[in-house]
DNA sequence: TGGCTCTTTGGCCATATCGCCAACTAGGCA
DNA sequence: TGCCTAGTTGGCGATATGGCCAAAGAGCCA
């Protein structure tokens, strides 16, 4: 792994690591439905609203959604749906692994 | 989010989370043109082989990843393919992130 | 201007991650 | 058995993350 690959794949991993979040991933699903404003979001994840506020700026950093101010508010919206195809695949892994837990228990 | 969807976000973010280092994507990427033993991957990646351990068992417990041992030698296979298409959309995001830090310089 | 709501930022602490070294385990072979 | 290579695990220090509270911005309206 050279330099130049390795640059490539800390880009990579950086947006991986901005959907690696319970919350986030949920804002993501969320967003999916169209845009909501972080008071909205707040609500519904059940977490301070500075910690909403971060998580939305690191989903941001990392180019996954866009926001936009309307008076006082400021509307969030996903700019990436492929990411929805890729929670299909995820949930595959978690139901395999579910199913190999209970093989094991026989 | 109720206590069940918590946990399904858990879940599907234990999985991302294994994902989002560089040296882990570089292994899934590599692991996708055919099975490679920890020696192999540790030449590539230019760790610690015991770091490379630790990225491989990451990925295997979140059921990312296979081993099997044959004689000295463990190699790691992708038990998930589908992996390789959401590393189209990731990659997506990085030139779109790209292009319009482009745009802002001008 | 002052006061209000919505949102972001800074600070702090607890916790998790990463990478290396060192020690240990697993299997092959003389 | 002893010795070798391959791999895993434990421990340590440095660094990053996540959550809350408190304080500061941003925009509206009287």
């Amino acid at each position: 792994m050279d330099a130049k690959q390795r640059a490539r794949y800390q880009l990579r991993a950086r947006i991986i690591k901005a959907l690696a979040h319970p919350s986030r991933l949920f804002i993501v699903d969320e967003l999916a439905r169209g845009e909501r404003c972080v008071c909205e979001l707040t609500k519904m994840v059940g977490a301070d609203i500075s910690t909403v506020s971060k998580h939305l700026s690191v989903l941001k950093n990392a180019g996954i959604v866009a926001d936009e101010r309307r008076s006082t508010q400021v509307f969030y919206s996903l700019k990436v749906p492929c990411l929805l195809n890729f929670f299909g695949c995820v949930e595959a892994v978690v139901e395999a692994t579910a199913k190999e837990q209970l093989a094991a228990c026989g």
